[in-house]
DNA sequence: CTGAAAGCGCTTACAG
DNA sequence: CTGAAAGCGCTTACAG
């Protein structure tokens, strides 16, 4: 760490003999000029700029030219809603328009306010928001009033928002469907006590119940803490018979798989004893003993998203879109 | 989404009735005036703000008044660098001093360059770096003549940061000697192909035998790819004896996590037949089943490093400080 | 107690 | 082909 003054334009216009125009067009390239710098200049510009160390101070920029070439990722803490390829497509196509993915964490009301005071202060052209669902309304709001395009992965939203909806109910009828002809008589549905947002993990219980009461049954709800705990795991276990004729579905692959393991660990034969089916698909899941069958998208590919929502920060007067994702059975080993 | 231009200061200013630098007073508290503004003047601000929706433009105020206020948190994706502890504990300290928190991810060394741009650009006061050690020489150096104090967990860095560094020594000798103890005649270490720095790597590595053979053991030493990957434990196991006379020394605890599921799915008991022990100690270590074996810190509490960081932030002539962690020895069930 | 004004480091029409 | 100058939205000495 060094305390020195940090050199500005102006110091690199000085050292090369030009003007702060000058270096400041050479530096972005985009010539709105009809000419560029001659290129001795513009290796004059360079050369000044690397023996000062020149970086361009961001605020800077930023205050000028209002976009601010950030694209923003929001997401919780400590639980993980981020899918690692909507990561890396974001940060793909965000750099091939020259912007920046910087990501928010929050953890409760007061950091997600001080986050969104970030994003409306400018930090973000457009804002990725993961775990929307479990928002109370009217941070949901909030997000949906904030000046710059929004997509959110959810079923539900305020109007004015991308969203990226998820089509579970025909993969779970397929679900409910493949465990009745695998000879499960029982159904069990393992689900997160919700932390904020009540409304929204009981509507995907709702569709769960309805898509197993298509196919005949009536699935034995459990309610556990959100982040897979193998104890709780094994409190589940234990109020389940495990003689081949049940079946359990996990509201998350997270919550699958730990159920597998400690149910193996325990000495229960999965499928053959109990049949565990999750809902995401995860990539874990495919690596797992036994493998996970689960419902979800085949392969993850947001890319057509991303990029509405990157045009729509470039061009405001493109209108939020939903996009739908079906979700598809995956059968594998565990179920 | 709403596209009417954003309301300034100046218009807060006018809709009150008062002066920019009026608002801008009441709006930061930070009164280096005599006085601060009447309470009814005061009320008429904010009143216009909220009537308004004015939001402080984070460029503008970034420009003028130097530091930024905000601690960026860089980490390598997909791979997780991140202690939740660590996040947690910046996120509250940050927040206790007004600054935000925000966090970089790089998953290769373009993507990290134009991090560090962004970080360059004054997007930080400060920055905090896991995963260093697994950088190339040049990025670490790069990292370290950064303007802004520096902080990474690692054992090793160019001069300039401030060092979280661990201690596993001792830790791993009494490791070692637990297993001799229990009766294994056979040690296995189990650690990732380096990506980048080799040389990082290897040195724990030299750590780990050298702890070993401080026991009277050499270890046989087992390379799988960074991510834990079940088809690979499986191979692992099928090349050890699982007569109770062996056990495996994982790099990283969730690496031991995956290969005593695998072990118990395959029917190994753990830790009758093989034991196993990790590195790290992550929370969820505790929680398996069974629960996990490990070296590390018993109580991970980073603030006073945080705080040191953030101190550095605001007083640029405190020297960059290097503190220890000792690593302790955690007998838990697996080993 | 409050306002007018300078200036942070850039970008970009505009005028040579 | 290049420079002088205005201005983005704030903060903060300074003068009333």
């Amino acid at each position: 760490m060094t305390s020195q003054p940090r050199p500005t334009q102006a110091d690199v216009a000085r050292l090369a003999g030009v003007s702060t125009a000058t270096v400041s067009y050479i530096l972005s390239g985009r010539s709105s000029r009809s000419t560029p710098a001659s290129p001795e200049t513009q290796q004059r510009v360079f050369d000044a700029m690397e023996q000062l160390g020149y970086n361009p101070q961001w605020a800077a920029r930023a205050l000028k030219r209002r976009p601010s070439g950030i694209v923003t990722v929001l997401t919780h803490v400590p639980l993980p809603t981020l899918s690692s390829e909507l990561i890396s497509q974001v940060q793909d196509l965000a750099g091939a328009r020259e912007m920046e993915t910087v990501f928010l964490q929050y953890s409760d009301d007061a950091s997600l306010a001080r986050q969104l005071r970030l994003v409306r202060g400018g930090l973000a052209d457009a804002l990725i928001v993961m775990g929307l669902e479990n928002m109370a309304e009217a941070t949901q709001s909030r997000l949906a009033a904030l000046p710059i395009p929004v997509l959110a992965v959810a079923n539900e939203a305020p109007p004015g928002l991308s969203l990226i909806r998820r089509h579970e109910r025909a993969a779970l009828i397929d679900l409910f469907a493949h465990l009745r002809r695998s000879g499960s008589q029982g159904v069990h549905y393992v689900t997160a006590t919700p932390r904020v947002n009540r409304r929204v993990l009981d509507r995907r219980t709702a569709v769960v119940t309805e898509a197993a009461a298509i196919t005949g049954v009536v699935p034995v709800l459990h309610r556990v803490a959100v982040a897979p705990d193998p104890v709780q795991a094994r409190a589940i276990l234990d109020g389940i018979s495990v003689d081949g004729t049940q079946a359990v579905v996990c509201q998350s692959d997270r919550m699958a798989i730990t159920l597998a393991c400690v149910a193996r660990n325990a000495g229960i034969a999965v499928p053959g004893a109990l049949r565990i089916a999750g809902m995401g698909n995860i990539a874990e899941g495919a690596l797992t003993q036994p493998s996970l069958t689960t419902v979800g998208v085949r392969d993850p590919d947001y890319r057509s998203v991303i990029g509405h929502l990157l045009d729509r920060a470039e061009d405001p007067t493109i209108a939020p879109e939903t996009f739908d994702t079906p979700w598809e059975l995956l059968v594998r080993d565990s179920a």
